[in-house]
DNA sequence: TGTACATCAGTGAACGCGCGTTCACTGATGTAC
DNA sequence: TGTACATCAGTGAACGCGCGTTCACTGATGTAC
């Protein structure tokens, strides 16, 4: 709103693709809290201080809202994951990426995480999102493999994908189990996994 | 249908008896093929031979189906993931349940296979569900844990939650990335992933 | 510069469909006498 | 044993609601002359 009437007035054109911003941003918060299925349309226009009528002068349907903004949030994920490039070897990082991911923090603020805890099974289920899912997470996979300086070893891919894996699983077990004592305990033990796995990837691959 | 119709003829309260599980049955494939939401109470009851009238006569609502769908198919589950009881220590043990789960077969035929990687996302997100998860889930554990024989250690509860973790991950993503080189790479990344957790929590625990 | 018209982002009501739930009804089983 | 009535599992249509999508309309911005 505040944006619509901001000064100095903005071209047509301009204020359109600032709308479609917000529109996406709004998108990106309810579909980490709610899932595909439980972010409607009005909703996500609501929040972006609009009604739903305008919406189709965006985007040609829900779907094609999805995939934008999956694109959109996983790619800026990729980034606060790791945060800036670190000069470590990959066993450090990626267990560092775990710590940072299986918290109860994460766990208890699904706005601001990841999208794939609530997003991937329905994925699976529909089809809605899986080329954004797809192209991110190649491009993920691979930027996390290149992730350590050339001095150090690149990450082998197992080790990059079975920690994405036990991440997903593990805090969606987690927040399934909210308010029980096993939550909390699959944050511990999934963590612990995987400084295991990667200790021992790291050894037999020096 | 043809169970309602046999020779001899069922005592009323016996048919209603069958006629429940049957719904229950039908509702655990779907659930399995379809998750939560997809699955509806029209469609149950046509798979169960029945028409949607009658559901109200065995269940409350759609979530006490649910659950009671999920307390039983869990259960039913957790004895086939692992066969008969064996004789072996708990790294192997846990080793031949992640090659069994991360398989090719089980993530192509949703159907037959865990209720978990459709499900438990909805449950972390709307609720629905939680109380058999919970149940579920700790019976499973501490069955697994003791699913060894006493001439070998009790398997530590890190690597019995951190493979289920890992398992439910690696078939979400395996699925969502179907026909893409990706999903045939997760489930050997993970597999690779947890032999090597399991390899060293078994080492430094011995 | 000023005026008349065109464009178009956004509005808000309505449509259509799916789905959970309700309800009057049916017909077979079970019971009372 | 036979007859009349009660019970109740299952039927199928209808209700109400949520939601994706459409559409006639508005009013401000942009353009032509």
């Amino acid at each position: 709103m505040s944006t619509r009437t901001a000064h100095p007035p903005l071209k047509k054109s301009e204020q359109k693709a600032r709308t479609r911003e917000a529109i996406l941003a709004a998108a990106a918060r309810l579909l980490r809290e709610r899932g595909i299925a439980g972010t409607n349309v009005a909703d996500v226009m609501q929040a972006a201080g609009l009604t739903v009528g305008g919406f189709y002068a965006h985007f040609d349907s829900k779907e094609a809202l999805i995939e934008a903004s999956l694109h959109r949030c996983l790619g800026e994920w990729r980034g606060k994951l790791l945060g800036r490039p670190h000069d470590e070897p990959w066993p450090a990082l990626l267990e560092a990426m775990l710590e940072r991911y299986l918290s109860a923090r994460h766990r208890d603020e699904p706005s601001g995480g990841c999208p794939l805890p609530a997003v991937a099974a329905e994925i699976a289920l529909e089809g809605t999102g899986k080329h954004a899912l797809g192209a991110e997470l190649a491009a993920f996979t691979e930027w996390l493999q290149q992730g350590c300086q050339s001095e150090h070893q690149r990450a082998p891919r197992n080790a990059v994908l079975g920690s994405l894996a036990l991440m997903l699983g593990g805090l969606v077990f987690a927040r399934a189990l909210r308010d029980t004592p096993m939550s909390d305990e699959f944050l511990r033990a999934c963590r612990s996994y995987g400084r295991a796995a990667l200790q021992e990837m790291g050894e037999t691959r020096t």
